[in-house]
DNA sequence: ACAATAGTGTCTCTTAGACAATATCGA
DNA sequence: TCGATATTGTCTAAGAGACACTATTGT
Protein backbone atom coordinates (compact mmCIF):
# COMPACT_ATOMS: atom_id res chain seq x y z
CA UNK A 1 0.00 0.00 0.00
CA UNK A 2 1.19 3.87 -1.03
CA UNK A 3 1.32 5.62 2.28
CA UNK A 4 0.09 8.83 1.81
CA UNK A 5 2.42 12.11 2.91
CA UNK A 6 0.84 13.66 5.64
CA UNK A 7 2.35 17.41 6.55
CA UNK A 8 1.24 21.01 7.56
CA UNK A 9 2.43 24.21 6.34
CA UNK A 10 2.94 26.95 8.28
CA UNK A 11 1.84 30.52 6.58
CA UNK A 12 3.60 33.05 9.01
CA UNK A 13 2.42 36.59 8.02
CA UNK A 14 3.74 39.99 9.16
CA UNK A 15 3.73 43.51 8.07
CA UNK A 16 7.02 45.54 7.64
CA UNK A 17 7.41 48.84 5.98
CA UNK A 18 3.29 48.80 5.22
CA UNK A 19 3.60 45.82 3.72
CA UNK A 20 1.98 42.37 4.24
CA UNK A 21 5.22 39.94 4.34
CA UNK A 22 5.60 36.28 4.83
CA UNK A 23 8.79 34.38 6.57
CA UNK A 24 9.91 31.54 4.51
CA UNK A 25 13.24 29.50 5.47
CA UNK A 26 15.71 27.71 3.56
CA UNK A 27 15.05 23.73 3.98
CA UNK A 28 17.22 21.86 5.03
CA UNK A 29 16.21 18.56 3.83
CA UNK A 30 15.46 17.15 0.38
CA UNK A 31 13.31 17.72 -1.77
CA UNK A 32 14.18 21.54 -2.39
CA UNK A 33 16.56 21.46 0.43
CA UNK A 34 18.62 24.68 0.45
CA UNK A 35 15.34 26.32 -1.08
CA UNK A 36 13.23 29.06 0.40
CA UNK A 37 10.04 27.22 1.34
CA UNK A 38 7.19 27.88 4.00
CA UNK A 39 8.21 26.61 7.52
CA UNK A 40 6.55 22.78 7.60
CA UNK A 41 7.09 19.62 7.77
CA UNK A 42 6.01 16.19 8.69
CA UNK A 43 3.45 15.18 11.32
CA UNK A 44 4.13 13.41 13.83
CA UNK A 45 1.58 10.70 15.07
CA UNK A 46 3.38 9.87 18.04
CA UNK A 47 3.57 13.49 19.18
CA UNK A 48 1.14 15.91 17.95
CA UNK A 49 -2.27 15.80 19.23
CA UNK A 50 -3.78 17.00 15.89
CA UNK A 51 -3.26 19.01 12.84
CA UNK A 52 -2.91 22.25 14.61
CA UNK A 53 -0.79 21.01 17.37
CA UNK A 54 1.88 19.89 15.20
CA UNK A 55 2.03 23.50 13.10
CA UNK A 56 2.42 25.06 16.76
CA UNK A 57 5.41 22.86 16.92
CA UNK A 58 6.50 23.68 13.66
CA UNK A 59 6.28 27.16 14.04
CA UNK A 60 8.05 27.13 17.39
CA UNK A 61 10.91 24.20 16.24
CA UNK A 62 11.85 26.04 12.73
CA UNK A 63 11.21 30.12 14.00
CA UNK A 64 11.10 29.70 17.16
CA UNK A 65 7.97 32.00 17.47
CA UNK A 66 4.58 31.14 19.80
CA UNK A 67 2.02 32.92 17.81
CA UNK A 68 -1.16 34.05 19.57
CA UNK A 69 -3.11 33.71 16.50
CA UNK A 70 -2.86 30.62 14.36
CA UNK A 71 -6.03 29.29 12.66
CA UNK A 72 -6.10 26.53 9.93
CA UNK A 73 -6.37 27.98 6.44
CA UNK A 74 -7.00 24.68 3.78
CA UNK A 75 -5.76 21.76 3.05
CA UNK A 76 -3.51 21.02 -0.45
CA UNK A 77 -3.44 17.63 -1.80
CA UNK A 78 -2.75 15.48 -4.94
CA UNK A 79 -0.50 13.84 -6.48
CA UNK A 80 1.49 16.33 -8.05
CA UNK A 81 2.36 18.87 -5.26
CA UNK A 82 5.35 16.80 -3.91
CA UNK A 83 8.30 14.95 -5.57
CA UNK A 84 7.95 12.11 -3.16
CA UNK A 85 4.16 11.50 -4.04
CA UNK A 86 0.63 11.96 -3.30
CA UNK A 87 0.86 14.58 -0.06
CA UNK A 88 -1.52 16.22 2.08
CA UNK A 89 -0.69 19.52 3.36
CA UNK A 90 -3.27 20.85 6.28
CA UNK A 91 -1.54 24.54 5.81
CA UNK A 92 -2.39 26.88 8.91
CA UNK A 93 -1.44 30.20 9.02
CA UNK A 94 -0.58 32.96 11.73
CA UNK A 95 -0.05 37.15 11.87
CA UNK A 96 2.97 38.36 14.50
CA UNK A 97 3.70 41.47 15.01
CA UNK A 98 7.12 42.61 13.20
CA UNK A 99 8.82 42.78 16.29
CA UNK A 100 8.32 39.51 17.11
CA UNK A 101 10.24 38.36 13.94
CA UNK A 102 12.76 40.92 14.46
CA UNK A 103 13.81 39.62 17.77
CA UNK A 104 13.04 35.70 16.62
CA UNK A 105 16.41 33.67 17.72
CA UNK A 106 16.39 32.01 14.17
CA UNK A 107 18.79 34.42 11.68
CA UNK A 108 17.87 32.11 8.71
CA UNK A 109 14.43 33.59 8.77
CA UNK A 110 13.30 35.49 5.25
CA UNK A 111 10.81 37.98 5.08
CA UNK A 112 9.37 38.18 1.75
CA UNK A 113 6.33 40.86 0.69
CA UNK A 114 3.82 38.67 -0.49
CA UNK A 115 3.00 40.42 -3.61
CA UNK A 116 6.63 40.03 -4.62
CA UNK A 117 6.53 36.19 -3.73
CA UNK A 118 7.50 34.26 -7.09
CA UNK A 119 7.81 30.23 -8.09
CA UNK A 120 8.47 28.34 -4.60
CA UNK A 121 8.83 24.73 -3.95
CA UNK A 122 5.64 22.43 -3.82
CA UNK A 123 2.69 24.64 -4.22
CA UNK A 124 3.78 27.24 -1.44
CA UNK A 125 2.87 29.89 -3.60
CA UNK A 126 -0.71 28.61 -3.99
CA UNK A 127 -0.89 28.53 -0.20
CA UNK A 128 0.65 31.82 0.39
CA UNK A 129 -2.02 33.23 -2.03
CA UNK A 130 -5.02 31.66 -0.13
CA UNK A 131 -3.47 32.69 2.81
CA UNK A 132 -3.82 36.50 1.81
CA UNK A 133 -6.95 36.25 0.51
CA UNK A 134 -7.77 34.96 3.62
CA UNK A 135 -6.60 37.95 5.83
CA UNK A 136 -7.95 40.51 3.60
CA UNK A 137 -11.12 38.95 3.39
CA UNK A 138 -11.21 38.83 7.16
CA UNK A 139 -10.09 41.75 8.16
CA UNK A 140 -12.39 43.60 6.88
CA UNK A 141 -14.84 42.55 8.76
CA UNK A 142 -13.08 41.60 12.37
CA UNK A 143 -9.98 42.71 14.06
CA UNK A 144 -7.65 40.10 13.01
CA UNK A 145 -5.15 43.19 12.05
CA UNK A 146 -4.35 43.49 15.86
CA UNK A 147 -2.75 40.50 15.96
CA UNK A 148 -0.08 42.48 13.79
CA UNK A 149 0.24 45.52 15.80
CA UNK A 150 2.57 45.81 18.89
CA UNK A 151 0.64 45.09 22.48
CA UNK A 152 0.49 48.86 22.58
CA UNK A 153 -0.36 51.06 19.81
CA UNK A 154 -2.45 54.06 18.42
CA UNK A 155 -5.33 53.91 16.85
CA UNK A 156 -3.74 55.89 13.65
CA UNK A 157 -1.18 52.99 13.90
CA UNK A 158 -4.22 50.48 13.88
CA UNK A 159 -5.87 52.15 11.04
CA UNK A 160 -2.75 52.35 8.69
CA UNK A 161 -2.12 48.46 9.80
CA UNK A 162 -5.89 48.28 8.03
CA UNK A 163 -5.34 50.45 5.44
CA UNK A 164 -1.96 48.29 4.18
CA UNK A 165 -3.96 44.93 4.71
CA UNK A 166 -6.71 46.01 2.65
CA UNK A 167 -4.92 47.86 0.27
CA UNK A 168 -7.23 51.38 0.25
CA UNK A 169 -7.29 54.27 2.72
CA UNK A 170 -10.32 53.98 5.01
CA UNK A 171 -12.41 57.09 6.44
CA UNK A 172 -11.11 58.16 9.86
CA UNK A 173 -14.49 58.70 11.31
CA UNK A 174 -16.00 55.45 10.17
CA UNK A 175 -12.91 53.22 11.46
CA UNK A 176 -13.33 54.70 14.93
CA UNK A 177 -16.50 53.82 14.59
CA UNK A 178 -16.07 50.43 13.92
CA UNK A 179 -13.12 49.79 16.11
CA UNK A 180 -15.33 51.30 19.35
CA UNK A 181 -18.35 49.09 18.04
CA UNK A 182 -16.03 45.94 18.05
CA UNK A 183 -15.52 47.19 21.88
CA UNK A 184 -12.12 45.29 21.89
CA UNK A 185 -9.16 48.33 23.09
CA UNK A 186 -9.33 50.23 25.92
CA UNK A 187 -6.82 53.25 26.19
CA UNK A 188 -3.72 52.70 28.32
CA UNK A 189 -4.28 55.59 31.15
CA UNK A 190 -1.69 58.03 30.88
CA UNK A 191 0.14 56.26 27.77
CA UNK A 192 0.59 59.00 25.12
CA UNK A 193 2.48 58.16 21.75
CA UNK A 194 4.83 61.25 22.45
CA UNK A 195 8.19 62.58 20.25
CA UNK A 196 6.07 63.55 17.49
CA UNK A 197 5.71 66.90 16.16
CA UNK A 198 2.47 66.79 17.01
CA UNK A 199 -0.70 66.28 19.21
CA UNK A 200 0.46 62.97 21.00
CA UNK A 201 -1.99 60.08 20.22
CA UNK A 202 -3.53 57.78 22.91
CA UNK A 203 -1.84 54.58 23.57
CA UNK A 204 -4.35 51.22 23.47
CA UNK A 205 -4.19 47.64 24.24
CA UNK A 206 -6.58 44.96 23.79
CA UNK A 207 -8.59 43.91 26.35
CA UNK A 208 -7.57 40.92 27.94
CA UNK A 209 -10.98 39.00 26.74
CA UNK A 210 -10.07 39.51 23.57
CA UNK A 211 -6.40 38.51 23.32
CA UNK A 212 -7.17 34.79 21.75
CA UNK A 213 -10.87 36.20 20.32
CA UNK A 214 -11.76 37.37 17.09
CA UNK A 215 -14.20 40.01 17.20
CA UNK A 216 -16.63 40.19 14.09
CA UNK A 217 -18.55 42.67 12.50
CA UNK A 218 -21.56 42.40 10.83
CA UNK A 219 -20.91 45.13 8.02
CA UNK A 220 -17.57 45.34 6.24
CA UNK A 221 -15.17 48.16 7.66
CA UNK A 222 -14.49 48.98 4.04
CA UNK A 223 -16.32 48.26 0.86
CA UNK A 224 -13.61 48.72 -1.58
CA UNK B 1 5.91 4.06 11.01
CA UNK B 2 2.84 4.73 12.19
CA UNK B 3 0.98 5.48 9.04
CA UNK B 4 -2.05 7.91 9.04
CA UNK B 5 -5.17 7.19 8.45
CA UNK B 6 -6.18 9.62 5.22
CA UNK B 7 -9.99 9.75 4.58
CA UNK B 8 -12.83 12.53 3.01
CA UNK B 9 -15.96 13.25 4.72
CA UNK B 10 -18.58 15.00 2.98
CA UNK B 11 -21.20 17.19 4.26
CA UNK B 12 -24.56 16.73 1.85
CA UNK B 13 -26.85 19.29 2.39
CA UNK B 14 -30.14 19.81 1.73
CA UNK B 15 -33.50 21.85 2.61
CA UNK B 16 -36.43 19.99 3.30
CA UNK B 17 -39.73 21.50 5.15
CA UNK B 18 -37.79 24.69 5.58
CA UNK B 19 -35.26 23.14 7.32
CA UNK B 20 -31.58 22.23 6.68
CA UNK B 21 -30.84 18.46 6.85
CA UNK B 22 -27.95 16.57 6.12
CA UNK B 23 -27.88 13.42 4.58
CA UNK B 24 -25.97 10.19 6.51
CA UNK B 25 -25.61 6.88 5.78
CA UNK B 26 -25.18 3.43 7.30
CA UNK B 27 -21.55 2.55 7.57
CA UNK B 28 -20.85 -0.89 6.25
CA UNK B 29 -17.79 -1.28 7.39
CA UNK B 30 -16.26 -1.11 10.75
CA UNK B 31 -15.45 0.57 12.69
CA UNK B 32 -19.26 1.81 13.69
CA UNK B 33 -20.53 -0.80 10.93
CA UNK B 34 -24.36 -0.36 10.48
CA UNK B 35 -24.05 3.28 12.18
CA UNK B 36 -25.46 6.23 10.47
CA UNK B 37 -22.62 8.64 9.64
CA UNK B 38 -21.50 10.91 6.86
CA UNK B 39 -20.50 9.54 3.64
CA UNK B 40 -17.08 9.35 3.44
CA UNK B 41 -14.00 6.95 3.25
CA UNK B 42 -10.19 6.71 2.35
CA UNK B 43 -8.32 8.55 -0.13
CA UNK B 44 -7.52 6.30 -2.99
CA UNK B 45 -3.69 7.70 -4.03
CA UNK B 46 -3.48 5.60 -7.24
CA UNK B 47 -7.48 6.87 -7.92
CA UNK B 48 -7.83 10.09 -7.06
CA UNK B 49 -6.46 13.50 -8.30
CA UNK B 50 -6.26 14.96 -4.88
CA UNK B 51 -8.86 15.29 -1.92
CA UNK B 52 -11.31 17.36 -4.10
CA UNK B 53 -11.38 14.73 -6.98
CA UNK B 54 -11.55 12.33 -3.72
CA UNK B 55 -14.83 13.92 -2.17
CA UNK B 56 -16.37 13.99 -5.63
CA UNK B 57 -15.92 9.99 -6.17
CA UNK B 58 -17.24 9.42 -2.44
CA UNK B 59 -20.57 11.19 -3.21
CA UNK B 60 -21.08 9.37 -6.34
CA UNK B 61 -19.91 5.99 -5.08
CA UNK B 62 -21.78 6.27 -2.05
CA UNK B 63 -25.27 8.31 -3.01
CA UNK B 64 -25.15 8.31 -6.50
CA UNK B 65 -25.02 12.41 -6.81
CA UNK B 66 -23.05 14.97 -8.32
CA UNK B 67 -23.22 18.37 -6.81
CA UNK B 68 -22.21 21.17 -8.47
CA UNK B 69 -21.25 22.80 -5.14
CA UNK B 70 -18.76 20.80 -3.48
CA UNK B 71 -16.49 23.08 -1.40
CA UNK B 72 -13.27 22.28 0.93
CA UNK B 73 -14.63 22.69 4.78
CA UNK B 74 -12.00 22.24 7.21
CA UNK B 75 -9.84 19.36 8.00
CA UNK B 76 -10.33 17.68 10.99
CA UNK B 77 -7.48 15.31 12.32
CA UNK B 78 -6.09 13.67 15.86
CA UNK B 79 -5.43 10.51 17.52
CA UNK B 80 -8.54 10.12 19.05
CA UNK B 81 -11.46 10.66 16.74
CA UNK B 82 -10.55 7.19 14.70
CA UNK B 83 -10.49 3.70 16.80
CA UNK B 84 -8.35 2.86 14.14
CA UNK B 85 -5.36 5.25 15.42
CA UNK B 86 -4.52 9.00 14.34
CA UNK B 87 -6.32 10.15 11.27
CA UNK B 88 -6.74 12.95 9.02
CA UNK B 89 -10.28 13.60 7.46
CA UNK B 90 -10.50 16.45 4.79
CA UNK B 91 -14.01 17.43 5.06
CA UNK B 92 -16.13 18.93 2.14
CA UNK B 93 -19.88 20.47 1.81
CA UNK B 94 -22.29 20.50 -0.64
CA UNK B 95 -25.57 21.96 -1.37
CA UNK B 96 -28.23 20.00 -4.00
CA UNK B 97 -31.85 20.51 -4.14
CA UNK B 98 -34.21 18.32 -2.53
CA UNK B 99 -35.27 16.75 -5.48
CA UNK B 100 -31.99 15.67 -6.71
CA UNK B 101 -31.77 13.38 -3.04
CA UNK B 102 -35.26 12.32 -3.81
CA UNK B 103 -34.57 11.10 -7.17
CA UNK B 104 -31.21 9.45 -5.61
CA UNK B 105 -30.74 5.75 -6.02
CA UNK B 106 -29.02 5.11 -2.72
CA UNK B 107 -32.62 4.32 -0.56
CA UNK B 108 -30.30 4.03 2.26
CA UNK B 109 -29.69 7.10 2.19
CA UNK B 110 -31.43 9.21 5.67
CA UNK B 111 -31.83 12.51 5.63
CA UNK B 112 -31.88 14.25 9.66
CA UNK B 113 -32.23 17.89 10.47
CA UNK B 114 -29.37 19.52 11.33
CA UNK B 115 -30.32 20.77 14.81
CA UNK B 116 -31.24 17.28 15.87
CA UNK B 117 -28.12 15.77 15.13
CA UNK B 118 -26.76 13.96 18.18
CA UNK B 119 -24.24 12.06 18.86
CA UNK B 120 -22.60 10.53 15.56
CA UNK B 121 -19.57 8.22 15.02
CA UNK B 122 -15.69 10.07 14.66
CA UNK B 123 -16.19 13.41 14.79
CA UNK B 124 -19.26 13.52 12.36
CA UNK B 125 -21.18 16.20 14.64
CA UNK B 126 -18.83 18.46 15.01
CA UNK B 127 -18.27 18.21 11.12
CA UNK B 128 -21.97 18.87 10.50
CA UNK B 129 -21.64 21.58 13.14
CA UNK B 130 -18.98 23.17 11.35
CA UNK B 131 -20.66 22.86 8.26
CA UNK B 132 -24.06 24.45 9.02
CA UNK B 133 -21.91 27.29 10.41
CA UNK B 134 -20.26 27.88 7.01
CA UNK B 135 -23.63 27.92 5.01
CA UNK B 136 -25.17 30.25 7.64
CA UNK B 137 -22.05 33.03 7.39
CA UNK B 138 -21.74 32.55 3.44
CA UNK B 139 -25.73 32.94 2.89
CA UNK B 140 -25.36 36.14 4.51
CA UNK B 141 -23.81 37.86 1.81
CA UNK B 142 -23.60 35.78 -0.91
CA UNK B 143 -25.83 33.66 -3.73
CA UNK B 144 -25.03 30.29 -2.26
CA UNK B 145 -28.26 29.52 -1.24
CA UNK B 146 -29.19 29.04 -5.00
CA UNK B 147 -27.60 25.43 -5.16
CA UNK B 148 -30.68 24.07 -2.71
CA UNK B 149 -33.07 25.31 -5.34
CA UNK B 150 -34.55 23.36 -8.19
CA UNK B 151 -33.36 24.57 -11.64
CA UNK B 152 -36.80 27.00 -11.68
CA UNK B 153 -38.04 28.92 -8.74
CA UNK B 154 -39.44 31.85 -7.85
CA UNK B 155 -38.16 35.07 -6.08
CA UNK B 156 -40.77 34.29 -2.84
CA UNK B 157 -39.57 30.86 -2.99
CA UNK B 158 -36.04 31.57 -2.56
CA UNK B 159 -36.23 33.99 -0.32
CA UNK B 160 -37.96 31.57 1.87
CA UNK B 161 -34.74 29.18 1.71
CA UNK B 162 -32.73 32.36 2.66
CA UNK B 163 -34.61 32.54 5.70
CA UNK B 164 -34.74 28.99 6.66
CA UNK B 165 -30.86 29.13 6.27
CA UNK B 166 -30.51 32.08 7.88
CA UNK B 167 -33.20 31.54 10.80
CA UNK B 168 -34.65 34.86 10.48
CA UNK B 169 -37.21 36.57 8.26
CA UNK B 170 -36.47 39.23 5.66
CA UNK B 171 -37.36 42.10 4.42
CA UNK B 172 -39.00 41.34 1.00
CA UNK B 173 -37.83 44.54 -0.37
CA UNK B 174 -34.28 44.82 0.60
CA UNK B 175 -34.21 41.65 -0.27
CA UNK B 176 -35.31 41.85 -3.94
CA UNK B 177 -32.76 44.68 -4.12
CA UNK B 178 -29.90 42.50 -3.10
CA UNK B 179 -30.78 39.42 -5.50
CA UNK B 180 -30.98 42.16 -8.13
CA UNK B 181 -27.45 43.51 -7.31
CA UNK B 182 -26.26 40.41 -7.49
CA UNK B 183 -26.99 40.06 -11.02
CA UNK B 184 -27.24 36.28 -11.05
CA UNK B 185 -30.69 35.74 -11.87
CA UNK B 186 -32.57 35.83 -15.25
CA UNK B 187 -36.64 35.27 -15.71
CA UNK B 188 -37.58 32.33 -17.96
CA UNK B 189 -39.54 34.08 -20.55
CA UNK B 190 -43.28 33.62 -19.85
CA UNK B 191 -42.76 31.08 -17.17
CA UNK B 192 -45.06 31.42 -13.98
CA UNK B 193 -45.57 29.60 -11.22
CA UNK B 194 -49.75 28.95 -11.19
CA UNK B 195 -51.86 27.08 -9.14
CA UNK B 196 -52.31 28.76 -6.11
CA UNK B 197 -54.99 31.37 -5.13
CA UNK B 198 -52.76 34.56 -5.79
CA UNK B 199 -51.26 36.16 -8.34
CA UNK B 200 -48.55 33.66 -9.88
CA UNK B 201 -44.92 34.55 -9.30
CA UNK B 202 -42.31 34.85 -11.82
CA UNK B 203 -39.94 31.62 -11.96
CA UNK B 204 -36.10 32.26 -12.65
CA UNK B 205 -33.32 30.57 -13.02
CA UNK B 206 -29.45 31.04 -12.53
CA UNK B 207 -27.42 32.69 -15.59
CA UNK B 208 -25.76 30.16 -17.03
CA UNK B 209 -22.35 32.11 -16.34
CA UNK B 210 -22.76 31.62 -12.57
CA UNK B 211 -24.16 28.46 -12.52
CA UNK B 212 -21.00 26.66 -10.70
CA UNK B 213 -19.45 30.18 -9.50
CA UNK B 214 -20.88 31.92 -6.17
CA UNK B 215 -21.74 35.46 -6.31
CA UNK B 216 -20.47 37.31 -3.48
CA UNK B 217 -22.29 40.82 -1.90
CA UNK B 218 -20.12 43.11 0.19
CA UNK B 219 -22.84 44.00 2.57
CA UNK B 220 -24.65 41.25 4.31
CA UNK B 221 -28.26 40.24 3.40
CA UNK B 222 -29.59 40.47 7.48
CA UNK B 223 -27.40 41.26 10.07
CA UNK B 224 -28.77 38.28 12.45
C1' DA C 1 -66.43 40.02 -5.29
C1' DC C 2 -62.94 38.15 -1.99
C1' DA C 3 -58.86 36.24 -0.10
C1' DA C 4 -54.26 35.74 -0.79
C1' DT C 5 -49.80 36.56 -2.26
C1' DA C 6 -46.69 38.85 -6.09
C1' DG C 7 -44.46 42.81 -7.32
C1' DT C 8 -43.31 47.79 -6.76
C1' DG C 9 -43.15 52.67 -5.03
C1' DT C 10 -41.90 55.52 -1.30
C1' DC C 11 -40.90 57.13 3.33
C1' DT C 12 -38.02 56.86 7.36
C1' DC C 13 -34.24 55.50 9.98
C1' DT C 14 -29.63 53.91 10.30
C1' DT C 15 -24.99 53.99 8.86
C1' DA C 16 -20.93 55.46 6.14
C1' DG C 17 -18.20 59.07 4.44
C1' DA C 18 -17.05 64.18 3.85
C1' DC C 19 -15.83 68.15 6.10
C1' DA C 20 -14.44 70.86 9.53
C1' DA C 21 -13.45 72.55 14.19
C1' DT C 22 -10.70 72.01 18.19
C1' DA C 23 -6.60 69.97 20.89
C1' DT C 24 -1.79 69.41 21.80
C1' DC C 25 2.54 68.35 20.73
C1' DG C 26 7.81 69.72 18.88
C1' DA C 27 10.31 73.14 16.56
C1' DT D 1 3.58 81.13 16.91
C1' DC D 2 3.56 77.57 13.26
C1' DG D 3 3.11 73.16 11.28
C1' DA D 4 1.52 68.80 11.94
C1' DT D 5 -1.45 65.25 13.28
C1' DA D 6 -4.95 63.55 17.02
C1' DT D 7 -9.53 63.67 18.31
C1' DT D 8 -14.26 64.86 17.98
C1' DG D 9 -18.61 67.05 16.17
C1' DT D 10 -21.78 67.49 12.49
C1' DC D 11 -23.67 67.41 7.92
C1' DT D 12 -24.83 64.70 3.83
C1' DA D 13 -25.51 60.77 1.08
C1' DA D 14 -26.37 55.94 0.53
C1' DG D 15 -28.56 51.84 1.99
C1' DA D 16 -31.88 48.96 4.73
C1' DG D 17 -36.34 48.20 6.57
C1' DA D 18 -41.38 49.56 7.22
C1' DC D 19 -45.48 50.39 5.01
C1' DA D 20 -48.62 50.50 1.70
C1' DC D 21 -50.50 50.38 -2.86
C1' DT D 22 -51.40 47.93 -7.19
C1' DA D 23 -51.60 43.37 -9.87
C1' DT D 24 -53.38 38.90 -10.71
C1' DT D 25 -54.66 34.60 -9.67
C1' DG D 26 -58.31 30.68 -7.70
C1' DT D 27 -62.57 30.15 -5.34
Amino acid sequence: MNAIICTVDVVLLTLQDEALHVALLQRDHPPFAGVLALPGGYVHADEDVDTGDAAMRMLREKTGIESPYLEQLATFSGRARDPRGWSISVAYYALVPWQVIATARHPELSLLAVDQVRALPFDHQQIIATAVRRVRDKSSYSSLPVYLCADRFTLPQLQSVYEAILGTPINKVSFRRKIDELDILEPVAGALETGKAHRPAQLYRVKKRFYRQLSLSDRALSSR
